[in-house]
DNA sequence: ACTCTATTTCGGTATTTTCCTAAATACCGA
DNA sequence: TCGGTATTTAGGAAAATACCGAAATAGAGT
């Protein structure tokens, strides 16, 4: 869990995440998004799938990057819990 | 926002959240559960106050620290807004 | 005013993170 | 197999973060 908030500590990952909300898309059509240079990005979407909030495909030549929604359910279940919530039910 | 997911992100400052979350505890008190001097707890105090996680209240001589739930909660609407779900309500 | 306790600030070092360019790898189509 | 496009790996510089001991600050009691 820890590599799940390391990951959400850095804008432009959070970002990624956020793009992938909508659509799958690959890492050049990630990397326009951004002002920074692919590799840089490359990393920052290494960190991602360490995290396992992201999986990714091989389309081809290219790689599609996808959100895995589930790690983020539990993340928000996480902190819900520190919170004082049970996040399953509210009335324990 | 940024500043939450910055302050998630180390163990120890999630440790601490998660102590407070039973009760309020002075600095000297939260400091004895880590192996860590207490200038570098302090940092994290410091840390965890830029986000509004946690707030401070004198006590005389000493710092009571208190969690504050709702950013905690609002991290975690965020993160279920990421993952998409409303997080107010599950059948928009 | 002096002292004791609790906490933070200061100054410095070690580690980690972020970012870059250049080079390597992987796949495809001619 | 060769050339082109997509992506990652390698190597390294700069900035941010984490940590410590020593010193400074703040309040309470004497």
């Amino acid at each position: 869990m820890s590599d799940v908030f390391d990951a959400l500590a850095h804008p432009v990952r959070r970002k990624v995440l956020k793009l992938l909300r909508k659509r799958a898309m690959s890492a050049g059509e990630l990397a326009e998004k951004f002002d920074l240079a692919k590799p840089t990005l490359s990393g920052h979407f290494a960190v991602l799938k360490a995290a396992d909030l992201v999986r990714t495909e091989r389309r081809g030549t290219t790689i599609l990057y996808r959100l895995n929604m589930s790690v983020l359910e539990e993340a928000a279940a996480s902190l819900m819990d520190l919170a004082g919530v049970s996040a399953k039910e509210q009335k324990p």
